[in-house]
DNA sequence: CGGAATCCATGCCGATACTG
DNA sequence: CAGTATCGGCATGGATTCCG
């Protein structure tokens, strides 16, 4: 019989981070939204715009949620009609760093798919 | 009437592999799972202990998932009773900045919840 | 424009039981 | 030990409609 080791590593520091943040990232378009808006202030439509298939009410969810997390704050501008614009704020910056590893990763797994098609 | 602005950025390169990656990092427990196997070969039983609270059945089918991808290999060693090793490919050690990325985002997600309870 | 409200399909995942 | 099989809840996200 063999002995089970025991863990070789601590646990995700502070019992899983790992899924606090996963809870927020994991929303299929999280990382996307995060990622437009990492390039300067947005407004909805134009938001609705860039994630291409993604409808209103998941939009609100998400940018609901993540206002609450402190990560962007929306900001109504008195025009007419009155627009709204939502933007990182700094919490928010330090995602981009998460957001560009997963991004490379993803590239990475695609190259690997694709590969994989034209071997078989 | 405001004009809509185009896109600031690009989209997330070659459409999205930001989804393409989540769709798979995305699963709740398997970002702790690639935590976990970075620090080595690990069998079965050893990282349902680890992922305290997993059922046999996620953790088999998220095995699968990542052995499909390519990210871990499976390994059948010839004990008694046998054993099968898991462990992470030279692609899925690619995944470990992001995982870490991810991780530390997730600390910081987590002192700021902290903070706004004590401050409240 | 910027949403809110409602209904509904999908599937992720847990619990439980069983196997070579 | 290392899984497979089956059932089912419940959250996630899509489609549609309506509002100030």
């Amino acid at each position: 019989m063999v002995p089970r080791r025991k863990s070789l590593v601590p646990p995700p520091p502070e019992s899983c981070p790992l899924n606090t943040c996963m809870k927020y990232l994991g929303g299929a378009w999280t990382p996307n939204l995060i990622w437009y808006l990492a390039a300067g202030p947005r407004r909805f439509t134009e938001l609705k715009h860039d994630l291409a298939g993604i409808s209103s009410k998941m939009l609100t969810t998400r940018l609901r949620e993540l206002t609450d997390l402190g990560i962007l704050v929306r900001e109504q501008i008195p025009t007419s009609p009155p627009t709204v614009e939502y933007r990182l704020t700094k919490l928010g910056l330090e995602l981009k760093p998460a957001i560009n590893a997963i991004a490379s990763v993803g590239m990475r797994l695609k190259e690997i798919a694709a590969l994989r098609k034209t071997r078989v």
